[in-house]
DNA sequence: GTCCAGGAGTGAT
DNA sequence: ATCACTCATGGA
């Protein structure tokens, strides 16, 4: 499904596609073996490849640009917000180690969709079941020999629940086709949640079933641009008690509580920075010192 | 076979 | 409010 194709390089500041793509904040996008990026967001197919401080991009979209403008986030200043987490040398650790990694602008329905998904399982097997789900009841979109599938909608779910729950996703099979259900119906609106305040917004999310703290923070960080928020998972668990709690004894709520007094405003870059790096450096740690180190461009 | 994974719901204290 | 238990699946 071959459609037409538009190109541009765009310029850059601080910004790696390796880490952005890869820290685990999205799993939709692809390596190809010439280093470029292969994806779908929203209802169109994207390849991207950086050279530098270059980002060239083709796409089936009309206004390349913009999307790229709005997806990369690219008007925030990344390295200000840098400078305002880096307050000691555990994070300052991470945003050396893991630089020009920045908070994307993600499509709300499938990031809460996805999100939910994660709950209890790891990033390989999320990938597989939003695949498995964009393979089956989402749209397929070519672009220079590549192709993908859209995400499905909500009502594209609500009508295939059979199908649904043909694509492996346990227990959480229940809570996507309810949250589909939900918006479907308008009794909750992402657009409107979107641009609530912070703690307001986190608490709309948290009454899709489902949803919990922890992903209400994932879709509020990763698609609404709030970076007053802080996901706490196992790996942030593990790592800030490591590192700020030794004697032990703190929950994820105070966890919550702490990194959101101590970094401030953009606690959740911190929060990004810190799972992507301490997470690396522990599976560098357990195979080969080279795995899943960025590539040169 | 066992443990773990970008957790959350439920029910008992 | 905080705990322990459970949920379905795949990989190590």
């Amino acid at each position: 499904m071959q459609q037409r194709c538009h190109k541009i390089g765009i310029a850059i500041g601080n910004l790696s596609l390796y880490y952005t793509l890869e820290c685990g904040q999205t799993f939709r996008w692809k390596r190809t073996p010439g280093g470029s990026y292969f994806g779908i967001v929203g209802g169109d197919a994207f390849l991207i490849k950086q050279h530098g401080n270059i980002l060239e991009i083709a796409s089936t979209e009309r206004n390349v640009g913009e999307w790229a403008r709005k997806y990369f986030v690219l008007d925030v200043d990344l390295e200000s917000i840098l400078h305002e987490i880096d307050r000691d040398e555990h994070i300052h650790e991470a945003i050396v180690s893991c630089g020009g990694l920045r908070i994307l602008r993600q499509e709300p329905w499938e990031t809460l969709a996805s999100y939910i998904l994660s709950a209890n399982n790891n990033i390989p097997n999320i990938k597989r079941m939003v695949e498995n789900l964009s393979r089956r009841l989402g749209r397929i979109r070519g672009l220079e020999g590549y192709s993908g599938f859209t995400f499905p909608s909500p009502s594209a779910i609500t009508k295939n629940k059979d199908t649904v729950s043909k694509c492996g996703l346990g227990f959480r099979c229940d809570y996507l086709v309810e949250a589909a259900e939900t918006i479907k119906e308008g009794r909750e609106d992402l657009e409107r949640i979107g641009v609530l305040p912070y703690k307001e917004c986190r608490e709309e999310l948290m009454k899709f079933r489902g949803v919990g703290a922890k992903i209400a923070d994932c879709v509020a960080l990763f698609s609404f641009g709030m970076y007053e928020a802080f996901p706490v998972d196992v790996w942030i668990r593990r790592t800030l008690r490591n590192l700020y709690f030794p004697d032990g004894g703190v929950g994820d709520k105070q966890i919550w509580h702490f990194a959101r007094q101590y970094f401030g405003r953009y606690c959740g870059y911190a929060q990004e920075y810190l799972y992507c790096h301490y997470r690396l450096k522990r599976a560098r740690g357990l195979t080969s010192r080279t795995a899943g180190r960025a590539p040169t461009i």
